[in-house]
DNA sequence: GAATGTGAACTTTTTCACAGCG
DNA sequence: CGCTGTGAAAAAGTTCACATTC
């Protein structure tokens, strides 16, 4: 575990193999080797042990690593160890299907409230266990007393970058931005992108569409 | 433009261009220059100069870049300046969230067709500009009949690689996985995955929550 | 024997810095 | 001038190959 050295693609590397991790592990696998982890996720051996390395010393020589116990570092590597609370701001077509997503928990993400700015879409019944949809103005003191510290940002691309800094000044730490733009965010605030256009269009480039643009 | 070294990176940084100079555009700027559009997306501008100039000599020297020219350039480049016909496996939740996402017409993607493998949700009404929900059934014959390229698989985690299995065996050339797993394809083939728990497990462990796991 | 962890070799990607053009 | 395109240098990331451990 080299102290501050760790490539970016090994950690977005990280979460893949926690993900085929838990995959093995629903399977009833107890161990597994570097090479079939790399297989699963069509990596080399050498890339998963270098990956794992940088972080401790996972392995055990002849065996493998023990699933379960890999699984509980990765986690804890990634901080995922512990819930987090996380809410969704912008209850359009995509903000209410994620709303909807019980996959959230299972990986330690408690999602915890919905904002709006629309009137008619605010509901603040604390029924059941359907989540409310609050209004903006109700952003930072909710926030600030559920401890939420994730936000995923599902407002069209014209709002984007003012909700996302009403977000920030409401004392959100790291955004996941499903609008199309590029957001404009203080030096290392984390934000990770997620654009259905831009992974359509690397799927279109592989395609062969590719042409090489005759230059001139 | 050298023939095939392309950098993985440099052409996924051209969909942000893209995104990018759209933006300048709908702004009326009508010229760019490499500074401009890596301060946007905090690149350096040596970056985006040298990821353009893989594909050919879009710039003018002392002036920039054409916005106008370099969006129908990078497009060609992706292949979207052509329509592409796609469709959508799963109506669940985030599928039906998907099947009313207007965006995806702006950037040249028609979306033809929806399917899923409930009963209760097939609705074959040909009517307005509502996309009916089809069978899984009838996947291969749609699929060649409107001539269909991508799809976006929306089915849950246990079902993903039996779909897509079909969906290659019916003749889709791409596929945008939603599903958290890792999908078996056969070499080569294009598939970009979208998991949004590896997206929150990023600023996870950017939160600092990225304990260095203390070894043994 | 099986499989890890790792320094060293190699490959890829980014940055630098500057000639040359409008 | 301002700004591109591009070789050359630097940095980053990956793969190799092997000593080592169980």
């Amino acid at each position: 575990m080299k102290s501050e050295n760790i490539p970016a693609p090994a950690i977005r590397r990280l979460s893949l193999y926690l993900r085929q991790l838990e995959a093995f592990r629903k399977a009833d696998r107890r161990t597994v080797s570097s090479k079939q982890l790399g297989e699963a996720l069509k990596l080399t051996d050498a890339q998963v042990r270098k990956d794992l390395a940088y972080f401790g010393q996972f392995g055990h020589p002849g065996i493998g690593y023990r699933v379960e116990d890999l699984i509980n570092q990765v986690k804890k590597i990634l901080g995922t160890d512990k819930p987090c609370n996380i809410s969704i701001v912008g209850a359009g077509h995509l903000g209410q299907a994620l709303t909807g997503y019980r996959g959230f928990s299972k990986k330690g993400f408690q999602l915890v409230a919905v904002f709006d700015n629309d009137p008619n879409k605010i509901n603040t019944s604390e029924s059941a266990d359907a989540i409310p949809i609050q209004p903006m103005t109700e952003l930072a003191e909710t926030v600030d007393r559920l401890e939420i510290r994730l936000a995923i940002l599902c407002v069209p691309a014209e709002a984007a970058q003012q909700v996302a800094d009403e977000m920030i000044k409401a004392g959100i730490r790291g955004i996941l931005n499903f609008a199309p733009v590029s957001l404009a965010v203080p030096d290392g605030f984390p934000v990770a992108g997620v654009d259905l256009a831009v992974q359509l269009e690397q799927l279109s480039f592989r395609l062969g569409g590719g042409t090489t643009a005759e230059a001139i």
